[in-house]
DNA sequence: CATGAATGAGTGTTCATTCAT
DNA sequence: TATGAATGAACACTCATTCAT
């Protein structure tokens, strides 16, 4: 796995990511990524709802009136952070899972790299897990888009599995889909409300073997 | 399913509860039980974080203050609510449950009845999945408690089945219960989002099959 | 004429004036009537636009919450002002004008108090003509109610008078009513804005010949 | 009615812009341009009172920086649009005034164009009957200025008829003037307000009868 | 047991204004 | 001549909380 940014350099590191279609530059006002910035560091601490105005600005060395000129409301703001986390992340992701051969392996890849997102950054976890959900403008945020269009490939690679005969057909690939990316939410999102953090590879590899394998001992693998 | 619990004077513990109705047992104050439903009310409606204390003594037709004095501050109200529901939920779904025979029946029906629970009542499922889960207090709840010990007891079917070698024993009962448990939330969570509701006998079928058998084509049942 | 008010205390003359009809003497709480008071006192002196809730709420002696509590918002303070003046002058008004005999004497003295009202009281003309106008909940107001009613009142007395024959039927009483409240407002407005008050008597006279006679020399009452 | 002037570059007097169009005068900077027309184009869709410097800026596609550096503050730009209208209407009034035969035709004239240009220009009068009167600065600008001149013109017709014998003289011509002039004004301001616009035609004819003639029935015209 | 009245402290938001380039 | 960036100061509004009755 790459993506381990620092959390808060990442549009730096999202331009070297993406050598090719580097459209402009598009050259952020410094005081816009200075909020940014501010605010994904005060969310190490504390929670998103609890952290006021003036605190990012503080934070951001900057006035007040600036969050509102660049993102007009405090959860635009949040949105936006969360956007330049998804951005960093899911691309790695994609990357590694399409390098693995086949649809089964490329699931378990994709578990792996899941886990190993939210473990890797407790700040992803809190915003995608607890902060936006009960905001029903999240979902007509560009994060939430991303969310959606990466949800759409992970149901195409069932669906190829389906195909190529490695994934049983009697279950409907979005089911199977829902499943599979549920299930990690709430033990990750244990992690971040306890903060504790388990074994990852212990985890992915129990995941892997329920999700594919189902509970039940008298399966075996045919052949 | 059954649980048709007076609803308000859910006080006691299960046990004695399910004895019989129990009538008068503790005479809640008129205000408390009026503040109670009328939150239950507005939850029908509006997201709690949006119900203000105004709002509720408007609808239970009671001065503000009162409910300062019963609930300390509006999240206990909230636990309280929960609690309630709780209350009355689980306890259907462990006696439905324990009537199943064997323990991988037994998950097919609690698997069956969660779906049922949060497909019935679009509130309990606003509070569990949206509200209550970025406020730390809730985990000190007795809420929680009535969530922990019933998160015990489904691993503890998982253990007997593992003993009885209907399942894998390669794996922790933990996870198991994790995984199952956890994968119908983000599902359900999406009911309550979307405002949609999926056909509970489908979706359990499917989550049943996935979770029991995995999703691997090539398994197949010994025997 | 009477309804000449200290503008503070209306809401005790109002008791007096309306002997019959006191349903049940309306207890308005001690912060609200202050607060009523405080904004009157402030619009002797400065604009309602500049006028802040801190102010006012200083100028009562009281908290800027209960601002809200009772009111709101701004405007619906402002329009309850608006509405306790209305209240206290337009009934004075109607009592000296049904007080006329005939017609066209009542028109005569309808404009008579008319002048007098924003005359005798600076702050009842800058609202009404000045503050409320641009507001477009104004106009859904209680106060704006009043003064409906008021002018549909003043119809029916130019409406008797045609029925009578003391007023010529050619043009529609709507639109004779429309100038003749219409024509003073202006007028009115001007001692507003620049802070004069010529003779009301005076004008009273101009305005009455005016309407009442026309502009043109050759017209002489019949007879 | 005429007055089709360029609607932007009326600066100069009306006498000289009369002559003819005069393409080049002074030749306002671009931005200054931009901004003008913006204004009065979001005039039509929003009160003034709610337009910000920023929606002026954006639909002039200009800094809001150059807005301050030409106007100095926003009343300033309302007064110059205002000035610009003025300009525009007024001199189209008096050449059609000055055309009619005899002092009270005169009037007849001016009354029926002053409802005309009302009716003619939402902007117009909602900037006149709305906009500036509770702002002191308007009475030193120079919008203000015109319609002083334009006021005493009036008053020196009257006065003419007066003279010659077609207007009585029991009356001061100012106290005339001001109920010709004012008696329009709330009554087009209602259209401003509700949105509607009765019949030019059939309000004039009633202004003019009733003001001239006077609302008494028994009245008749000499001779 | 319940209420009416009042408070205090904070928050998001607004926007005119400035200035270096 | 015009712009991008940033600022400062205020303001309306919110609401949990308190307390005398």
């Amino acid at each position: 796995m790459r993506n381990s940014l620092p959390g808060v350099l990442v549009t730096k590191t999202a331009e070297k990511r993406s050598l090719q279609a580097w459209p402009k530059a598009v050259p952020q006002p410094p005081g816009r990524v200075k909020i940014v910035s501010a605010l994904k560091l005060l969310l190490k601490e504390k929670e998103f709802t609890n952290i006021t105005w003036g605190e990012i600005a503080g934070a951001a060395g900057v006035n007040e009136g600036l969050i509102y000129k660049y993102f007009g409301n405090s959860r635009n703001l949040l949105f936006q952070v969360l956007k330049e986390y998804l951005d960093s992340y899911l691309h790695g992701v994609r990357v590694d899972v399409e390098a693995a051969s086949g649809p089964i392996n490329k699931l378990r890849t994709l578990i792996r790299c899941l886990i190993d997102c939210y473990a890797s950054d407790r700040v992803l976890a809190k915003i995608l897990l607890l902060e936006v959900r009960n905001v029903p403008e999240y979902f007509e945020s560009d994060a939430y888009l991303l969310l959606r269009d990466f949800s759409t490939w992970v149901r195409d690679i069932i669906k190829e599995g389906v195909e190529q005969g490695e994934i049983r057909d009697d279950i409907s690939p979005d089911y199977m889909r829902d499943t599979i990316l549920g299930s990690i939410e709430p033990v990750c999102l244990r992690w971040v409300i306890f903060h504790k953090k388990p074994d990852p590879d212990q985890l992915a590899q129990s995941f892997c073997t329920i999700l594919l394998d189902g509970i039940r001992k008298d399966l075996k693998v045919e052949q």
